[in-house]
RNA sequence: GCCGUGGUGGCGGAAUUGGUAGACGCGUAGGUCUCAAAAACCUAUGAGGGCAACCUCGUGAGAGUUCGAUUCUCUCCCACGGCACCA
């Protein structure tokens, strides 16, 4: 009788058989004729832990084996490698609990995996196996460090980082989770430390658009995208001036709700003409800023930065003053008040006059704070029709009367020389329109001598002025009349140097609220997250747009990393803002409306955050936010500025830690670094060290590296004592892949034409962020220094999803729901555990391991086993099958599966597969009866060949890459039978996975006769046979589909007012009952 | 809260992208073999009704489009993953 299936002794024999042929090892060294036939297969760099494979790692190794037997059956070149990401954290926490170096126990654990993976059948190329921590390879991880540190993107900075204080390192924002250490749980601190960066952010907008180019699952691109976080809105600046000031300012009547308060410092003006000139803003209204009574800015000026005045006179001439400088005015008899007050610590003058501009009212207030040397002006308009009607008759009136009433009451006006003896342009009064003015203005202006640029002591007056002015991003520029505090947080307030303008009363109680802020960790900040802490500084801040002076607030819900560290407080409109106004009892005004929607500013409704219409907004009101966007930005383009903003920081990669690649820098005697001799890579890991914890680098301990650096490069050097992020080994090793033992390059430049881009990547979700970001980002490097030719590393991406245990949780060793390779192995071979893993479901789906559905694979390579041993046992050899339900089978296999492979959809091609046998085993049974009536015992019966040994081979050619043992055992037996013989010495290949991928007869596969389903008003209501050849006759179709008995019940007594047939597919009758 | 993914028998999952819902496997029940058990094999297996042919319901809930919806549209519910005081 026929053998058992014993799958120890067979996967033992062929594992070695292909081991011994090197059958696997051969890509490197075959040509390509085609660029198209290479196929660069990638499985993600695993970590090889101590505790052997697990079989989340045999799902996606299995199914890129799948792939790779397939595509080299197929023809293509296939390179298919391994390697392990041999740093890291595991093995020297071992280390410091047992002392056993890293270097002992990470060879081990190789050797255990890969022991496990030769036994899983997975074909790797294992002639360029590499492993991080190898110097061969971590040289050119410093030789990439040393490229980057030339080109400016490695540098070093001081900041707070995330301390992990048990793994005794600093962690990545990435590595941090709910505020504790990734890999231990520990709560994570934040500590001030030297670091050395890689400025990724260099390529951030390349690391958008690259995503265009890649085959990659959607989500994974949006989590890209999310991850950089590129955000459009525009900056606000908000002007700080003091409680005292504010007082004055009171005074006068001069800020109502309307006003605007101008300052600008000179980098910022050309930014801004910089920005309306990229944006081809050219012919919108410009400001015009007059430096000083000497220096004004020419025609040709605004023209030099490609700006052109605003030919339309609906918009007002807008002045602008800094230091020393006062006005222009536009209209020839404002009504100009001068006054001076005596505060603390001097006087301030003020001069304000009121002029009408083209439908508008303008009231400019300047103020001289001697002790300050400050100036600020204020223009306030009309705000509606009514004002500015009344003004205007104002503004009549104060014209007829303007010379003698003037004079009577001792009011100066614009006509007149100023009375303080300040250069004040004077313009002749024009009754003509607006723009004749414009023109006139700008002749005088070219009249007046140009001084050339600020001096230093101005220069250095304007910088410090500008620490005065908050700036803020938002993203709803639409609701910045609704801003009524300013929130700045505890870092950004230290660094703006406000502290000082803080009157000695709050001082004392600023400063205790920014020193516990800035104690307080990231996390410890995220715990009071409801609660909403602050502090009034007492400083206010103008509004640009509503001219509201509003508080200054420090607040720690305020970040300082994101954004401009500071925030428009629009209370009515943000949920945090609410909140915060709520508790500190401050103003909330609304600002956006919605139709139908109620404001109630007690309660916090989620549609407040709703896109709507302004109002409370001046001018703005009825306008909503695509409307009102570009507007603002040129009404108050003096305080406005698009901006945009990202999440993206700089990748920070030392680590405190021992084992992982040696930065490569050295200090000279004055503490400055200098990046290591290229000659002098590998710049080795010293194995002297200390590995308990100490608060240190391990490298410190190192008296071997002290010496190495004294002696290459003088007395008093001293080493960089810090390792890389290990994600720096791990972003580059496809690249090592193509030629991983070159002793003069990272890679081989032909290799890497040959090979690269990685056409098919397949990586677990958790590395959907960091390793791709890093990866791509070094990619773009590498390409812009001359050593690649392409764009993107990775163009094919999919992602295994994770194995689940029996309980349908996540496997883990305390809860005792862990399922190792090795056991599944051992009871049932890696060809059941293989194929177990495919059939499970969708490859990129979660799926909780079903102990008991093991065994229905093992039953299924039991049967195939024992079918292909009946038909080799047979003795008549059929050149051709003739079994024709059992060829179309067949046919349909070979073609789903053909199909499936490629496209990942593992399970159901394996199903297919079971499909096939199932009706193999039929038809077997069928021809056994037939034979058994003539015959009396099974025995004598024997076994009947109903399949031809093309087809047997076809079939387990197609199981080959999914039961690479079984195939091969069948193959090499077949093999003894004449006809297959034959066939498959055609082949010279050695083993089933070097021989030919099977073909599909289309005409075989197609069933002759087809059921196709009738439906009547949308239901089944029977179906009707046509042959394969009458398909596409509608006519036909219908006509035998109504004459269907169980059809015909149904349309007795109706009438049928629709017919519809979907060739091949179904039958569809309309009825309705008959006219009577 | 935001972004993303999904919800189909007792379970894992199919369904040619709008065309007979539940392929394939597990489990379960009954049977064969056996002294018995295990293994293996055979038959049945969405729910309800009927002796039966058949009928009704049924893909998270509700509505819509359609001759026809697991598939498309809207509203809602639930689960999972990522980000999160991100302005």
């Amino acid at each position: 009788m026929s053998k058992v299936y014993d799958h120890t002794k067979i996967e033992e024999k062929w594992q070695q058989y292909w081991e011994e042929n090197k059958f696997f090892l051969k890509t490197q060294n075959q040509e390509i004729k085609n660029i198209k036939d290479k196929m660069y297969l990638l499985f993600a760099f695993a970590y090889p832990s101590g505790q052997g494979l697990h079989v989340g790692h045999v799902e996606s190794k299995t199914a890129l084996d799948i792939l790779a037997r397939y595509y080299r059956m197929n023809g293509k070149n296939v390179f298919f490698p391994v390697g392990f990401d041999a740093f890291g954290l595991p093995a020297e926490n071992y280390a410091i609990q047992t002392g056993v170096p890293p270097v002992k126990t990470t060879k081990n654990a190789i050797n255990t995996f890969r022991r496990q993976i030769k036994r899983l059948g997975i074909s790797y190329d294992f002639a360029n196996e590499l492993a991080t921590c190898h110097p061969g390879y971590y040289k050119w991880t410093q030789w990439l460090f040393l490229q980057l540190y030339k080109a400016g993107l490695a540098y070093q900075d001081t900041g707070m980082v995330n301390w992990c204080p048990s793994c005794q390192t600093v962690l990545a924002n990435e590595q941090v989770v709910d505020g504790v250490c990734e890999r231990c749980d520990t709560q994570v601190m934040q500590k001030e430390m030297e670091q050395w960066f890689f400025k990724i952010t260099d390529y951030k907008d390349e690391l958008i658009a690259g995503l265009d180019q890649v085959d990659w699952p959607a989500p994974t691109k949006a989590q890209q995208l999310n991850w950089i976080g590129k955000k459009d809105g525009a900056e606000v600046d908000f002007i700080v001036v003091t409680q005292s000031e504010m007082d004055e300012l009171k005074d006068q009547d001069a800020l109502p709700t309307t006003s605007v308060a101008l300052d600008h410092t000179l980098d910022q003006l050309e930014k801004i003409i910089k920005k309306w000139y990229q944006k081809q803003l050219v012919g919108s209204a410009v400001e015009v800023p007059v430096l000083d009574s000497k220096v004004f800015f020419s025609r040709e000026i605004w023209q030099h930065f490609g700006v052109k005045f605003r030919s339309g006179s609906e918009r007002l001439f807008r002045l602008l003053a800094v230091p020393k400088i006062y006005s222009v005015l536009t209209s020839p008899c404002a009504v100009v008040t001068a006054r001076e007050k005596k505060i603390k610590n001097g006087v301030i003058k003020f001069w304000s006059f009121e002029e009408f501009v083209d439908g508008a009212v303008v009231k400019v207030v300047v103020r001289e704070l001697e002790h300050e040397k400050h100036v600020y002006s204020v223009i306030w308009r009309g705000e509606n029709e009514d004002s500015f009607e009344s003004k205007r008759a104002q503004w009549q009136q104060c014209h007829e009367n303007h010379k003698n009433k003037h004079k009577k009451k001792k009011l100066s006006c614009a006509c007149d020389p100023h009375p303080q003896g300040i250069n004040t342009l004077q313009l002749p009064f024009l009754n003509s329109n607006y723009t004749e003015k414009l023109l006139e203005l700008s002749r005088l202006l070219q009249e007046m001598p140009l001084k050339p640029w600020l001096d230093e002591e101005l220069l250095q007056r304007v910088k410090n002025r500008a620490t005065a002015r908050i700036s803020c991003f938002t993203t709803r520029l639409d609701t910045v009349f609704g801003a009524t505090f300013v929130a700045v947080s505890p870092e950004k307030f230290k660094q703006l140097y406000l502290l000082k303008r803080v009157s000695e009363k709050r001082r004392g109680q600023v400063k205790q609220y920014l020193e516990q802020a800035l104690r307080k960790t990231e996390e410890e900040r995220q715990i009071g997250e409801k609660d909403k802490t602050g502090v009034d500084t007492g400083l206010k801040a103008v509004n640009p747009a509503s001219g509201q002076a509003v508080p200054v607030y420090v607040a720690d819900y305020v970040l300082s990393g994101y954004g401009t560290g500071a925030v428009m407080g629009v209370p009515a409109h943000d949920e945090r803002d609410f909140a915060f106004a709520k508790k500190h009892n401050l103003e909330i005004k609304q600002v956006i409306a919605w139709e139908g929607r109620e404001y109630d500013d007690h309660v916090w409704q989620t549609y407040y955050s709703d896109y709507g219409q302004m109002v409370n907004s001046g001018r703005f009101n009825g306008l909503d936010f695509i409307e009102s966007l570009e507007q603002l930005l040129e009404e108050f383009a003096y305080a406005l500025r698009p901006a945009t903003i990202y999440k993206l920081r700089d990748w920070l990669i030392s680590r405190q830690r021992y084992w992982g690649a040696p930065i490569p820098i050295v200090y000279d005697p004055e503490g400055k670094p200098h990046p290591v001799k290229e000659e002098h890579l590998p710049w080795e890991l010293p194995t002297d060290v200390d590995f308990k914890p100490t608060g240190e680098s391990p490298l410190k301990s190192s008296l071997e590296l002290k010496a190495r650096t004294e002696k290459l490069y003088g007395k008093g050097w001293t080493p960089e004592s810090d390792t890389m992020d290990t994600f720096v080994d791990s972003s580059w090793y496809f690249l090592r892949y193509v030629a991983s033992r070159d002793e003069t390059a990272f890679s081989d430049p032909a290799a890497l034409q040959k090979w690269l881009p990685v056409d098919f990547y397949m990586i677990g979700p958790e590395h959907i962020v960091l390793h791709l970001l890093y990866s791509r980002f070094f990619i773009k490097f590498l390409r812009d220094q001359g050593y690649l030719d392409f764009d993107e590393p990775f163009l094919k991406m999919r992602h295994q999803g994770m194995i689940l245990g029996p309980d349908g949780k996540k496997m883990s060793k305390s809860k005792g729901n862990v399922i190792t390779p090795d056991e599944v192995v051992e009871k049932f071979g890696a060809d059941t555990l293989r194929m177990y893993e495919m059939f499970m479901g969708p490859i990129e789906a979660d799926k909780p391991w079903d102990v008991s559905a093991v065994v229905g694979i093992y039953r299924f390579l039991s049967r195939v086993y024992q079918l292909v041993q009946t038909w080799s046992t047979a003795s008549n050899d059929l050149e051709i099958s003739t079994h024709e339900a059992l060829q179309r089978k067949l046919h349909q296999t070979i073609k789903k599966v053909s199909a499936d492979i490629p496209a990942l959809k593992f399970n159901t091609a394996i199903a297919m597969m079971m499909e096939l046998i199932n009706v193999w085993e039929a038809a077997v049974k069928e021809e056994t009866t037939k034979k058994a009536v003539v015959k009396e015992t099974a025995e004598e019966v024997g076994s009947p060949a109903v399949i031809s040994s093309t087809d047997v081979l076809a079939f387990i050619k197609i199981l080959a890459p999914f039961a690479p043992f079984m195939a091969e055992e069948l193959y090499q037996e077949i093999a003894e039978n004449q006809v297959a013989k034959k066939q498959i010495a055609e082949n010279p290949a050695q083993s089933i996975h070097l021989d030919v991928w099977p073909e599909w007869d289309e005409a075989l596969a197609l069933e002759q006769q087809v059921a196709i389903p009738v439906q009547i008003n949308g239901k089944v209501r029977g179906e009707v046979l046509v042959a394969h050849d009458q398909l596409e006759e509608k006519e036909v179709v219908l006509a035998a589909a109504k004459k269907v008995e169980s059809v015909q019940n149904y349309l007795k007594g109706k009438k049928v007012v629709k017919e519809i047939y979907v060739p091949g597919r179904i039958v569809s009758l309309v009825i309705r009952l008959a006219a009577k």
